[in-house]
DNA sequence: CCCAAGTCCTGGTTGC
DNA sequence: TGCAACCAGGACTTGG
């Protein structure tokens, strides 16, 4: 699953093999996948753009393009991107069934006359997601409104252990669901809420108005320390995610909890549990995690 | 058939 | 008691 780590990876791919680049045209889009705008529309506004910047809050890309106008990406559960050099032979992109969205992006400084035209050094930009839970928004004059919703990045943002008792003080749904509120941090998903508890020695199923000071503290170092871990491992590769070259990450070499029930806890030795939070499997080990 | 799980939405519950 | 905040669970999606 694309979590913070995974996202970063692909975003710093992307900002890589994108920039100086601008969109030629839009050779597939799947609508249900697409927020507040058409394919028509798509196809309209975004050829002859170029990428300016690619940034990250938690789980979502923004594509900064000319003319003030902002791709909004969220790659979902399964959603991936492929980047790869063009094929001025080939009309026919090696796409497969999963393809929701194919872009074709040319170097920026070409003469605009040319727009459009076959180029020797196309690049495609490709979005597959097998279960469409990826989103897709073409905004103009600010990034998707959703983003302001965001708590702050769980990995870069300025946040600390204020920041966390403030938004878990008086609460009483169980800290794992609030570690995956992306209103409260923005980035943790299933597997690294998993990984922080596990390190924090918290327990999933703990309100998370009872955490004590100590327990935030510990909480508030582990989120980043974690999801650094992710992002220097490029990703965690546990189901199907790849980067932008197709390669997996490594940090599902390091896991301690996310899917290790049954099996014997790396620390004190007892037998990892698996309950439903927030309508989540959640592995955890319940002779440790307090 | 159930399970996996991102986000959004709905409807019921809690507590000030 | 009123009501906003909170919380649980379903919808969506497809392959294993």
């Amino acid at each position: 699953m694309p979590e913070l780590p995974e996202v970063e990876t692909v975003r710093r791919q992307l900002a890589e093999s994108l920039a100086g680049l601008r969109f030629v045209a839009v050779a597939r889009a799947e609508p249900s996948m697409l927020i507040g705008g058409s394919a028509e529309s798509l196809r309209a506004e975004l050829p002859g753009r170029d990428v300016q910047d690619v940034s990250r809050i938690g789980k979502f890309l923004r594509v900064k393009l000319g003319g003030a106008a902002f791709l909004t990406l969220h790659l979902g559960m399964t959603g991936h991107f492929l980047v790869s050099q063009g094929r001025p032979d080939s009309e026919e992109y090696a796409f497969d069934s999963h393809t929701r969205f194919l872009f074709s992006l040319e170097p920026a400084d070409r003469a605009s006359e040319n727009l459009g035209a076959r180029s020797p050094s196309l690049t495609w930009l490709e979005f597959r997601d097998i279960r469409k839970f990826g989103r897709v928004q073409l905004t103009f004059g600010a990034p998707a409104e959703r983003l302001s919703l965001l708590g702050p990045d769980a990995w870069k943002g300025e946040w600390g252990v204020g920041h966390l008792s403030r938004r878990l003080g008086g609460r009483r749904a169980p800290i794992k669901a609030l570690l995956l509120d992306q209103a409260v941090l923005a980035g943790i998903g299933n597997i690294y809420a998993d990984e922080i508890l596990w390190e924090a020695e918290i327990s999933p199923l703990r309100p998370a108005g009872a955490l004590t000071p100590a327990e935030l503290e510990v909480l508030a170092k582990e989120i980043p320390r974690r999801l650094q871990q992710g992002v220097d491992l490029l990703g965690c590769s546990i189901s199907d995610f790849v980067d932008t070259e197709g390669q997996t990450g490594m940090f599902q070499q390091t896991l301690q909890a996310y899917g290790r029930q049954g099996q014997m806890c790396r620390r004190c030795g007892q037998t990892m549990r698996r309950v439903i939070v927030a309508g989540r499997g959640t592995a955890y080990c319940p002779g440790c995690q307090r």
